[in-house]
DNA sequence: CTGAAAGCGCTTACAG
DNA sequence: CTGAAAGCGCTTACAG
């Protein structure tokens, strides 16, 4: 392995020479020129190991999600990624499965300087556990702590989502959400989604389902939300004409089992979701939803978390605009 | 930041032995108790680029794919994370969008030492880049040099997908492709999909469209498959009665298209994917497909890339079963 | 079995 | 502006 020293050899100057061409600190010219031939000739590559034990600087960020399975984590940790290889940065990732004792560790882990920075969508109070040494950017989570935080326009979805059901003649709709309850960004959908109702005078209502936040073929939240639209039946009738998922996740399993109980969707029901997603990512909408800018918001989570990086200050809270995108789930 | 030092004045022993007992070498049991509660008490964590300095052992592995917008890969890397956080491994995530030289790039950063192993599924003939002293396993593509490959039964994919739609009565299927055509496991989809055909002589053929691996919305191969199924209609009837696409994400496109130009799915035509996703990965098969075992291929490189990591052999080649999954695609 | 010491490959004040 | 040297926090032969 080809160290700095052989550079340096190579080169006929010292390793602090080589050092600061590494590093585009000014080196005269003749000198800069040399350097760079010898790395090339030699294809000498900084070690990263050493680099991150002697300048507590490390390229390197990790982005905390509770997993990879729902797919706007995945795009979201898609263009992160994309985000920071454009400046040189490389991408941890730690999937937390919405357990606290996992967001704590990875926490932890990036706390005692083994990264850069920190991106992060947690479900836990872990507010003490944070630092105020490590530049953290949270998205949709507030924390005690002043953190930054980046977030789709959740108020203005929930708003448009229901005068969307209303417009197309809606008379009795819910909002259905699963996932913590901890203060974060997305509350206020469900806000946003009652607020435009009120106003209208429409009969609406609210349901919540369990805390995980990632629904799982299977669970046991899927379990309750059927039971629940099950209990929703009356002579034949479906109680609702609209219904305001909190994800498209939670958005699709509604509609697959409202569909297996016999109802027209969008004739019977209306569905609209949260994230607009495409179907595996390159057909349609999978469902009508309020889309996110997810590219948008992963490149202004790692923007802000350079600037933070960087010691500069950014604004406490950065929300996103959302739209409407039709998915056939709705008329 | 609490290093080592601390850590060996608070016990009253060297930091050679506190470093034995980090890693787990025999120490006179006294010593280890006091060093275990002195790590605690000051809530000692190794400093990973120390280690990695010294040690040549990051507890770092990398994982190469092309993005993690497509499902597939999306629940691959899922899987490998969760593999290696069993065992206290990281994992670096590296996108190469299938491009050379993000490919290069990547695999040289991981040769210099940055991680202890790699897992990649590259698009490239990238043979000359690699080294035989960092260990990779590869999912799906060969490697000229001797690199050990994990991959599902594509060639039995490709056979039962074309009895499928032999059995259910189709007389004149097609295979549907994109992606590199390097040497890879993958084209052994095609392969068993027309031995089955020529077996029954069933009419079948065979088309390939673009480079791409990844699809994108409005992308080229998209354009391309699209005007292909225009051209398969003769007299308001479409050729084919049954199709296998080489992936659910193709499948997923030409389904939307077939529909777009009138036809019946699966009366008209029947479509079978590869790769057996469901719906935003909580709902129903999105399509009729061929389901790869994704999570038991995971485990099973993180497995193989550990015995490497240990200097153990393992075979050259795995292949995991897979099975016919119905998403209402065919009849 | 334990401790003292060298050294991994860098960066960074500090002289010159 | 450049070089010599210290030191980042570990691990690992090597004595004892």
């Amino acid at each position: 392995m080809v160290t700095i020293k052989d550079v340096a050899q190579d080169a006929g100057v010292s390793v602090g020479t080589v050092s600061k061409v590494l590093n585009n600190i000014y080196v005269t010219a003749v000198y800069k020129e040399k350097v760079e031939q010898s790395i090339k000739r030699l294809g000498y590559q900084v070690n990263t190991y050493a680099r991150g034990l002697k300048a507590q600087r490390t390229n390197t960020v990790a982005i905390i999600v509770p997993d990879l399975i729902s797919p706007f984590f995945a795009l979201l940790v898609n263009y992160v990624e994309q985000a920071l290889a454009e400046i040189n940065y490389k991408l941890l990732i730690c999937n937390s499965h919405c357990k606290k004792e996992k967001e704590f560790a990875y926490i932890n882990m990036a706390k005692q300087n083994k990264v850069d920075g920190l991106i992060c969508v947690t479900y836990s109070n872990s507010d003490e556990y944070l630092s105020d040494d490590l530049p953290i950017i949270s998205i949709d989570r507030h924390f005690k702590s002043k953190v930054c935080c980046v977030a789709s326009d959740n108020y203005y979805g929930g708003k448009i989502a229901a005068e969307k059901l209303i417009e197309t003649g809606c008379k009795n709709i819910i909002y259905i959400r699963n996932g913590s309850t901890i203060s974060s960004e997305t509350l206020k959908r469900g806000q946003g989604f009652m607020d435009a109702c009120k106003k209208t005078g429409i009969d609406y209502c609210a349901m919540e389902f369990g805390e995980e936040t990632t629904l799982e073929k299977g669970g046991e939240t899927e379990h309750k939300v059927c039971r629940f639209l099950e209990e929703c039946m009356n002579h034949d009738k479906f109680v609702y004409d609209g219904i305001f998922a909190s994800s498209d996740s939670l958005g699709q399993i509604i509609i697959e089992k409202l569909k297996q109980m016999g109802l027209n969707i969008p004739m019977d029901v209306q569905v609209i979701g949260y994230d607009g997603l495409r179907a595996l990512n390159v057909g349609a909408y999978q469902l009508s939803s309020i889309k996110q800018p997810v590219k948008d918001m992963a490149f202004t989570c790692v923007n802000h978390l350079m600037k933070l990086i960087n010691k500069e200050t950014i604004e406490d809270l950065t929300i996103l605009p959302v739209s409407f995108v039709d998915g056939g789930t709705t008329r």
